[in-house]
DNA sequence: AGCGCCATGTAAGTGGTTACATGATTGT
DNA sequence: ACAATCATGTAACCACTTACATGGCGCT
């Protein structure tokens, strides 16, 4: 399940140039999948050297041409064969959480920085896929509904979390005036 | 914020060797910043290199020596630096939300062993992270608890989303057979 | 005059993963 | 006997990121 593989899929519901795709990884799959030009296009030219994709070169007036992907027969095997692992990853890695472990060793002014700056990033995200249906919207997918509502859902409760929990990040400041006025 | 910084910040706990180090990325840091020895002695040479960390080679009667590091006043503020950096990552890269993506071209037997596995993956998370308190718990820092209990909450969220929702999987699966019936 | 969109790609670099290599001790 | 733990490291590999290169059109 690399890029490749996303690219695959994506092309199950029509074809699509490289430029399509990326428009597509970021307005859908960006959130969790994401992927520049610098992957999806020779991520393209590999599919296309195996055979799991072909294209047509479509010029065009006044813009360069488009090279207009389709998958072929072994490209769905592929795709369905990369869609047989009954265990597929999920990874974090967040320099937020590793950065919050240190947060005694961080001022209260810069804790909140950092604090208010993944909340207002957490709303643009919010906002932007809250959009209440946009025509395309409609005919998503059931999986795609799926993952939008998932992507939402959790990153609701993460946000909520963090409101109701950034008080104990400043403990450790208060726990230190405590022990300043006790000793 | 790279392996570099958090191997750093760990040494601000206090001495200790590269091995300690792993174990303590698998019970802290784990699920959402892993580390192997491929990343963490690099990591630990480089820092040594720059004068970010000192180390002590302690030899041991029956094991192997062990080199034993500790943060220097100029790692001290190289991590002041990187902790400085108001806006911090927290990426997700999931072949599962990818996955989910293309259900549709799942068998209802594959979406649910998917789900199922994702499942069992979390209950065995948090069964991990709810162990009440083992000794060294206690003296966490208000940071690592604010983390662990981030990492119970989004997670237990996670749960319930898929519980709450997994059936929207196979609606794809019934509205082929309500089409196929129809026409 | 300058920016942004369309459209494709390459090249170098980054950083982490996996597998290998070594080797004594302790537990089952 | 065999596996696991302690303990350190290297080398090859992988996949993605960033920056660069090209170039016309349309808008302000």
């Amino acid at each position: 399940m690399d890029v490749k593989t996303v690219c695959l899929g994506m092309l199950t519901d029509g074809p699509a140039s490289g430029y399509d795709m990326k428009k597509r990884f970021e307005s859908c799959f960006g959130h969790f999948f994401p992927a520049g030009y610098g992957s999806i296009y020779p991520a393209l030219a590999n599919l296309a050297e195996s055979g799991l994709v072909e294209f047509e070169e479509v010029p065009q007036d006044g813009k360069p041409d488009r090279k207009v992907y389709s998958i072929t027969d072994k490209g769905r095997d592929a795709l369905a064969q990369s869609l047989s692992n009954p265990s597929p990853a999920h990874k974090v890695r967040s320099e937020f959480l590793a950065m919050m472990c240190f947060a005694h060793l961080m001022s209260e002014a810069q804790i909140d920085t950092v604090l208010d700056n993944k909340l207002a990033e957490i709303d643009a995200f919010l906002s932007m896929m809250a959009e209440p249906c946009n025509p395309e919207r409609r005919q998503m997918s059931s999986g795609a509904r799926f993952v939008a509502g998932f992507g939402r859902h959790v990153t609701t409760s993460l946000r909520k979390y963090i409101e109701d929990n950034r008080d104990m990040l400043k403990q450790r400041h208060n726990e230190e005036r405590k022990l300043a006025s006790g000793s």
